[in-house]
DNA sequence: ACCTGATATACGAAAAATCATATATTCGAA
DNA sequence: TTCGAATATATGATTTTTCGTATATCAGGT
């Protein structure tokens, strides 16, 4: 399902502000949910979740339900070079994307993380 | 001057399908000049000049003429993060890029390379 | 000076991406 | 079953990209 993605298939996804800090973020943090990431990036809601829904439909993105939150991690059959493009650009521009770290560091009430069970 | 080589921008770059073949064949082969580029990717003369501008505007490419013929090469000031994101894909996506390097492979009367020199 | 091949740029037109706003859906609690 | 919080989607306008074609520039040879 995410074999077939292209470099220009990869590129265009990330070819936007937005949508290049939530990939980092969520390389970052493992697991975010919307509202986290709409407070970190101080972005509108309905926004966030548009580029969310275009990088899942791209296959980059995965996402879980629980309860009201919905969770995204990066697709458990991400290509290994776009996991390894993400990570070297993680790495390298820790400052640029630290505004977005910073608030969501300094967020209050985030929601419980809970791994499917029970 | 590639300094301020944000990833939204790099990435933007990269998001068409023209622009990540050349900068895919430039990484491979150190450096081609326009009427090879022109050739493996078997599209227009001013379409690959329009796009090779826009990635040496943009700090990815340098060029140098030489005779009639511009060569564009990566640009040596690229971040190391860029390099590496480069290698990367090129790498894990050869057969992805073989119809344009083997067009390259195959192309008669390739012009003369000479160092600067003399 | 003139011609030719290599490369670059200008100029609309057409296509694609992005956004704000409004509205729908879904879940949990009351 | 009603309500509110979290998330998703639809819609139309606006902006950005991309393209084909025509034209300009520039170097080398005659």
């Amino acid at each position: 399902m995410t074999d077939h993605l292209t470099p220009t298939t990869v590129f265009k996804c990330l070819a936007d502000e937005t949508r290049v800090r939530l990939m980092l973020l969520i390389t970052r943090e493992e697991e975010l949910c919307v509202c986290e990431l709409t407070c970190a990036l101080d972005e509108s809601q309905p926004k966030i979740s548009r580029h969310l829904a275009q990088l899942r439909t791209c296959g980059l993105l995965a996402d879980r339900r629980q309860g009201q939150w919905v969770y995204y991690r990066l697709h458990p059959n991400l290509p290994d070079w776009v996991h390894s493009v993400l990570t070297t650009v993680l790495e390298a521009n820790k400052h640029w994307l630290s505004p977005d770290s910073k608030r969501l560091d300094g967020m209050g009430d985030r929601p419980e993380r809970a791994a499917a069970c029970c």
